[in-house]
DNA sequence: ATAGTATGCCGCCAGT
DNA sequence: CGACTGGCGGCATACT
């Protein structure tokens, strides 16, 4: 199933009756089932993917979970196999469905056709996952009007020094009440969230502007780069100077 | 790479 | 009684 270019806002549920019954009857004849970009909606259909683990493009991500919560989702992999026969095979954002098809060669004519498949048509594999092309938003549907003010303030201040002590001591809340709900509304702690902020704001830095790693560490609120550099690794997955070399403008493409 | 300090997290518990 | 607040302290992590 290829991404069918759905908006998740318009996805209906039991619209396609016919086809997931073919494809749930060609399960059952032994068909392994494929899906690339948001076409997992169509075999979450199929309800064979209860209990399963499967990927989606990540922007897609919370419309899935919410039409099929019984189904562990992972948007930042790249290609997910499961079911007892691996007979359940999802790929992620866009362009994985090269991981897709070179999966497939490589299972039914061997490694060996798909790496010569992949070096002729110039099809990659995404050996990095997908966690470095993931964009952070924070959570703002949650109600908290407080922390949503709170969250306001934090997106134009997340470089200062001591951000959780100030945005706490702006709020007017306890500090225990203030880091509890903080949390609940938005699903990370104040200072996990500040740290999302910073490496976004890094990473549009290393995108578009010529700036030193050293540089950018210290805008984003950083003194210390050795820091930032693990810290930014662990948030994307790509040192910084690999995710500039990845995600930069090339010179010829510039206006 | 490492050491040292500051800061934040979170379970616990009492209070509203 | 349940849902929330908020102080405390031990421990973990963040940061320099």
């Amino acid at each position: 199933v290829p991404s069918i270019l759905l908006r998740p806002e318009g996805w209906q549920k039991d619209r396609y009756r016919r086809l997931v019954d073919w494809l749930r009857a060609m399960h059952g004849r032994g068909a392994v089932l494929c899906s690339a970009c948001s076409g997992i909606f169509l075999l979450g259909e199929t309800g064979l993917f209860d209990g399963k683990d499967a990927t989606v493009h990540f922007g897609y991500a919370r419309a899935f979970a919410a039409a099929y919560p019984a189904t562990r989702i992972h948007p930042e992999r790249v290609l997910v196999i499961s079911g007892v026969r691996e007979e359940l095979v999802s790929s992620g954002a866009s362009t994985t469905w090269h991981d897709l098809v070179l999966y497939l060669i490589a299972r039914y004519a061997g490694a060996t056709t798909a790496q010569e498949v992949a070096r002729v048509f110039a099809l990659q594999w995404h050996q990095d996952g997908l966690t470095p092309y993931l964009i952070f938003e924070g959570k703002t549907d949650h109600g908290d009007s407080e922390i949503e003010s709170a969250q306001r303030w934090l997106s134009n201040h997340f470089s200062v020094a001591n951000p959780v002590e100030q945005m706490i001591r702006r709020s007017k809340l306890a500090a225990r009440t203030f880091k509890r709900r903080f949390s609940k509304a938005t699903g990370l702690t104040p200072i996990a969230y500040v740290q999302r902020l910073r490496i976004e704001d890094a990473k549009r830095r290393l995108e578009r502007t010529e700036a030193s790693v050293d540089e950018i560490s210290w805008r984003v609120g950083y003194e210390d780069a050795a820091f930032f550099r693990r810290l930014f690794k662990r948030v994307t997955g790509l040192a910084p100077g690999a995710y500039r070399k990845r995600f930069r403008i090339p010179e010829f493409a510039r206006p």
